[in-house]
DNA sequence: CATATACCGGAGGCCGCCTCCGTTTCGCAA
DNA sequence: TTGCGAAACGGAGGCGGCCTCCGGTATATG
């Protein structure tokens, strides 16, 4: 399902790994990067390999974009326990939906550059429980230290952002999310004069 | 915005209007049958044309796009006033909603094997507009004859739809979200015994 | 150090995209 | 009806990306 390396019982080969891992880095590199369509040539070229080595390592292109994508949610799930750590609960909070929205614009140019339309929502299932529990983690403690609401659930929130992100594929489109973010995080702080049991006609549903 | 033709002040002629008529209906065709990867090629080879036609009626692959959707949503909005005057309020709108859904496997189609991801939801203002007005015919036509529940708008039931479309793009697609549209239908339907203020628990929604 | 073997990388076949231009067809006017 | 010029046709061909295949290379191991 990944790719080979480790076939058998030697250990695997010093410029194997490397050359892995240098593709990966060059594909995230090349598709926040690059607008519109990107060649695998190109991720190759990138990486200072051949595109033999590119097809050996990721036989079929959904491995690549199964690798990049993994490795960053896995980055992603890294950060939030560092900044629970580290940083204040509101704007570790904030630091981690914009780290997000990196994600999402990887994914994106990877979709679109690779043609994956199709295959795009196969690994949400797996990203989506880790960004779950992530989130989870940070939105606890702001409630925990009484600075957040309480009454919003990580899969909520996260759902809600990612129907953000698939809002308008062009111009000001990272700008306008990380505003959007930012909105909902001044939302979420706990104030003094809450109004939290205000009825239906609450949210602006603007077509 | 469109083609070329009617450029100046000469009539239009007779082949350049049915070659383009071939065109806009071989794409339908192709991309509403064809799994997965098309090529502009196939479409003019079904429209039995040259390639060169195929350029010149559409410069831009979205040119293509956006006749095949602007027809098939044309058809639609007909197909609403047509169904309004001739056939029974509940089924009308049962069959107009299953047309529906031949519309978003075309779109579907379409964004996969011309990869347009970025520019599909283009012409989704035109397409929403004209298919809310023909929603709301057909189901004020069954509000007004006390056969469906009235708290229901047609953009919301629209939007909802839309949603369910995007559901899961493999397999039984088509299948599960016809049966979604009739359990929608199901549940508009007004009935003696209205348990309106019922919870969710309602009808068999298998998955 | 020697060797088997896993790995590298680019040449090349294939295919789809799109353009260009010689050929054909048609609308219009006489 | 006929002739003409413009408009449209259509496919050959250049370009570039996809993917494979195999001779050459580097390295883990004895």
């Amino acid at each position: 399902m990944e790719s080979d390396l480790n076939t058998g019982c030697r250990k695997p080969r010093a410029d194997a790994i490397r050359n892995r891992e240098r593709l990966v880095e060059a594909a995230t590199r090349v598709f926040r990067t690059g607008r519109g369509h990107t060649s695998l040539e190109a991720v190759a070229r990138e990486a200072g390999v051949g595109v033999g080595t590119l097809y050996r390592h990721f036989p079929r292109r959904e491995a690549l974009f199964e690798a990049v994508y993994r490795k960053e949610v896995d980055q992603l799930s890294a950060l939030a326990e560092q900044l629970a750590r580290d940083t204040a609960p509101v704007e570790a909070l904030r630091t981690w939906l914009h780290a997000n929205i990196r994600l999402a614009a990887t994914k994106r140019g990877m979709v679109e550059a690779l043609r994956l339309a199709s295959y795009a929502s196969d690994l949400k299932a797996y990203s989506f429980e880790r960004l779950t529990e992530a989130l989870a983690l940070l939105l606890g403690r702001g409630v925990a230290a009484g600075q957040l609401r309480a009454d919003i659930s990580a899969e909520d929130l996260l759902r809600t952002l990612v129907g953000a992100f698939h809002a308008d594929p062009r111009g000001d489109w990272q700008a306008g999310a990380l505003r959007i973010v930012d909105v909902f995080v001044d939302g979420l702080i706990q104030r003094e004069t809450s109004p939290v049991t205000a009825p239906g006609t609450s949210g602006g549903r603007e077509g």
